[in-house]
DNA sequence: ATTAAGGCATGAA
DNA sequence: GTTCATGCCTTAA
């Protein structure tokens, strides 16, 4: 299996209401944070991967998106329950386990 | 003191 | 050689 197909699974993974960071996903596939981007964005298909949910470590919601812009992410995070302030994502109630929880 | 925003540096594609 | 859907640090409000 390619890594960079592992990646598109764990973003298929995500919860509602839970958010992933580039850094963790790339982490998870040994990849770099820059190339999760840059797959995510290159993607085959933005409706099956939902990348509105892949903030920075920061918290910052990332920058450009071909599939609404930043703004469509922020209102689409809050609509899962996920608390996003401005252009800031809300890590706290997330802790170090984001989305470590995957399907078995 | 805290939060928000912007800019700079690094690595990989 | 160039580009960037990152990350961390610094500055401003």
């Amino acid at each position: 299996m390619g890594s960079d197909l592992n990646l598109y699974e764990l973003v298929q993974r995500v919860p509602a209401g839970q958010v992933t960071t580039y850094g963790e996903l790339g982490r998870r596939c040994g990849l770099s944070p820059r190339t999760v981007g840059r797959i995510l964005h290159t993607n085959p298909d933005p409706k099956r991967y939902p990348c509105h949910r892949v903030v920075r470590s920061d918290g910052r919601l990332a920058t450009g998106h071909a599939f609404g812009g930043k703004n469509a992410q922020k209102q689409k995070l809050l609509a899962e329950g996920v608390s996003v302030t401005r252009n800031r994502v809300n890590l706290k109630p997330f802790g170090q386990a984001f989305f470590a929880k995957r399907a078995a």
